[in-house]
DNA sequence: CCTGTAATTATCCAATGAGATAATTACAGG
DNA sequence: CCTGTAATTATCTCATTGGATAATTACAGG
């Protein structure tokens, strides 16, 4: 089982110029960490595992990482962290009320589309309860840019009249986090009970639009909206 | 750690009746079974504790279920079927088309909300790429009664002009245990996010009105509604 | 070149936990 | 009352796996 050349299997560079880097080398086990945890949960994963992908000793991370449980932490603040930079690229604020809530829509659904490990990541820490969202100082203080921006539509809607005032930007976030978030997260229940592939293209794009239509029906006022636009 | 009295612990019976009882035996095996996996998850659950919970040795779990995973499938076959025996008992055929619609919201919402464990162990066997409902002939035969229900909501509302022709059932019921799962399944990291507690009974309440709300919204006519309704 | 430090490795250990073996015991049907 | 069968127990095994110990080696700064 242990095999003796497990060295260097990840490795594709000019094999010299990257050892002893210290940063590297916590990135790239941070990475296959991440798919670790992501595919087989916190205790499925398993370090010696993660060793041999990364092409390092499993004793080095725990030189760096400490335990397993910190390791899943860091792990989690990464994944947090890209989420969190996909989100300040949504430049909503120059878009009308309506092309805006579809265009956050179809954005987060695609997020969630692309990342199913993150997805699965984050079902993995709610089986945990949050224990170690929760034990993170980074993650704690990490706020979701996100929601300032639905703020802001939502105020500008409201405003103009194309949006219900008494929508609140948190509820909103979660109806569509929840909407979308599901169509990855509880694809294999679902289509075992309905023999129903939510993967194809096809039903993809199909969910895509109507998640957008749900949340925008849920937000914008009765009368306008209806006659505005189109 | 091996005790030496484990036996007799979840006894409060007269004692003497219930042993060597084949049925009862395996329901209370499988009881505690639902909660340890619910709890800790496929590869957390110990089956050295599900036996000590039960009052019985390791080895009878194995007698009567063959292997953990054995266990689970069973498990989810219970719990499956304790859901679709509530679903029966929702009678909206004699509701209005609006009616129907919040109320199947609020039972839904009820029930996932009253049911955790269950909500858990969906989200645990979706990790698990639902690789133990699809073995399992009895959950892929199980349909869902509420589907038909659904369907049966929906060409009444249509032939009345109160709902929109092209709401489909399936979407439909995705749509609602998306909204309604995720108040259960993503409230950690959800919570840690916003410092939001999804768990008071105000919070609680407002998000079951919500959800109606975003249901009955999305699958309205357009003009009717507005005028129709108060 | 030389050397101290930090990165990295090789190897071991102790706990855990699923499942197996084989003995024991309750009780139904004769 | 007797006995075969099925329920139940006590005990063992062995693979797995986090984490620990201690040795080794690359390389930056003098």
């Amino acid at each position: 089982m242990k095999t003796v050349s497990t060295r260097r299997l990840a490795q594709d560079e000019p094999a010299k110029v990257r050892r002893r880097d210290r940063e590297k080398t916590k990135a790239e086990i941070l990475q296959i960490a991440f798919e670790e945890f992501a595919e087989s949960g916190l205790l499925g994963a398993n370090a010696d595992a993660i060793a041999a992908r990364a092409g390092i000793t499993k004793r080095l991370i725990f030189y760096y990482f400490n335990s397993k449980e910190e390791l899943f932490i860091a792990v989690l603040e990464m994944a947090y962290g890209k989420m969190r930079l996909a989100e300040e690229d949504l430049h909503l604020e120059t878009l009308e009320p309506e092309a805006a809530i579809r265009r956050l829509a179809e954005f987060t659904f695609d997020f969630h589309q692309a990342n199913p490990e993150f997805v699965r990541l984050v079902a993995i820490e709610n089986i945990h309860r949050g224990r170690h969202i929760q034990r993170s100082e980074k993650l704690t203080r990490m706020t979701r840019p996100v929601i300032g921006q639905i703020e802001r539509v939502l105020a500008k809607g409201k405003s103009l009249g194309a949006i219900r005032p008494e929508i609140d930007a948190h509820e909103l976030h979660a109806t569509l986090n929840a909407l979308s978030i599901f169509s990855v997260a509880n694809r294999h229940t679902f289509e075992a009970q309905f023999h129903w592939d939510m993967t194809s293209p096809e039903a993809k794009a199909r969910r895509r639009v109507e998640i957008a239509e749900v949340l925008w029906r849920y937000v914008r006022c009765d009368k306008a909206s209806a006659i505005a636009d189109q």
